[in-house]
DNA sequence: TGCTATCCTGACTGATGCGTCAGTTAACTG
DNA sequence: CAGTTAACTGACGCATCAGTCAGGATAGCA
């Protein structure tokens, strides 16, 4: 049952994003992950200075792990894949998406400065991502785009819009839709076509 | 000090909305709103069957307060002003804004039925509100827009996902890049001029 | 095998906050 | 100006939960 401190720290941080997604951050008692692991709340407070501190490093583990991902849409062929992977990367996704930790984290953030911080650094770099996608296809002569930064936060922007809708009203939007509408937006900045747009994300 | 139920009721709502504004709806004790009013916390109960009665019915309260002002800008007399007053509306304001109890409610909306009921109608109704006038702005010949289900939809998202910035993380985005960017979504989408629209939104 | 450092337990404490209730006060009513 | 009803108080019961601590177990090492 002993484990080494690296190995039984990543263990607990894992199960608390687990219990956050769940209950949010809030209602998310020590209890929870210690129970879930099948071990003492007493371990918890071992590894962990207290609760604040482990929700905090619960969630910047969480938002590591999503950064981890972008290579894979700046390394795809094509710019245009790559915008699509981008894209199909920031989506919902059905199953155990991190969206409904993201959408607690906002509401948490206004009060909390270390989530603040950590929400803000990764809802940058989405934006960042995004630009550097757009940047590089304008370069290429794929697409074409006035103004990367503005285009870059308007479409942040509208796929947080409608990730929340499609988490948290469910019934309000569906994944097909979403992706639909974000791939207009994203086409008629960047005056490429829609269709083909949507059916590299689709293929994403 | 008595006062006849409806009046103590309604009080009592509106401190539990401005307690919420600045706690969230997970921190918010009886005792703060029954605090603030100067007034026991046997009587909060007196009034409201329970805590989460008295929160969801401080968020229907608050919802109410925001959706009775559409007609403000339906009202007006041509649709470029009516669309700018929508903006105008929506956008977050610096002072007393509700904007950080919707956020929060997002959050607690996933896990909590009653308050999911009235995000997602007010969510549905902001978008419709933006949905009329956008349709009668192409019945009069002001705007082209091929689909105005997408494109309210779109605006709205645009909308909450830029407010977000600007009220969680203040540093990310300011109100006039928030109004910018959103005026050149909605020009761009209607096919009208964004510096004209961008001057309306600024003098509603 | 025995020793030691580290990981871990489980029972405890103290604080917090919801909801109750017996009793009090203010407004109305005839 | 009683009598009655409705609004209100304040103290208390009770459950929950974060964090503590003295001691126990286990892996690794000599």
């Amino acid at each position: 049952m002993k484990k080494p401190v690296a190995a039984r720290r990543a263990e607990i941080l894992d199960t608390t994003c687990a219990v956050v997604r769940e209950r949010g951050f809030g209602a998310t008692r020590v209890q929870d992950v210690a129970g879930r692991l099948g071990v003492s709340t007493g371990l918890i407070h071992y590894h962990f200075e207290n609760k604040d501190h482990l929700l905090a490093e619960a969630f910047a583990h969480a938002a590591r792990l999503d950064t981890e991902r972008f290579p894979e849409a700046l390394g795809q062929a094509t710019s245009l894949d790559a915008l699509a992977h981008a894209i199909a990367l920031y989506a919902p996704e059905g199953g155990d998406s991190s969206w409904p930790m993201w959408i607690d984290a906002w509401g948490e953030a206004q009060r909390n400065e270390r989530l603040r911080a950590i929400s803000q650094e990764l809802d940058l770099a989405w934006m960042d991502l995004l630009k550097q996608v757009i940047e590089r296809g304008v370069a290429a002569g794929d697409f074409v785009c006035p103004d990367p930064h503005a285009t870059a936060w308007r479409l942040a922007a509208v796929l947080d819009g409608l990730a929340i809708e499609a988490v948290v009203h469910e019934k309000n939007v569906a994944r097909a839709e979403l992706l639909n509408w974000a791939a207009h937006l994203a086409a008629a900045e960047l005056q490429i076509d829609a269709a083909t747009l949507l059916k590299r994300i689709r293929a994403a």
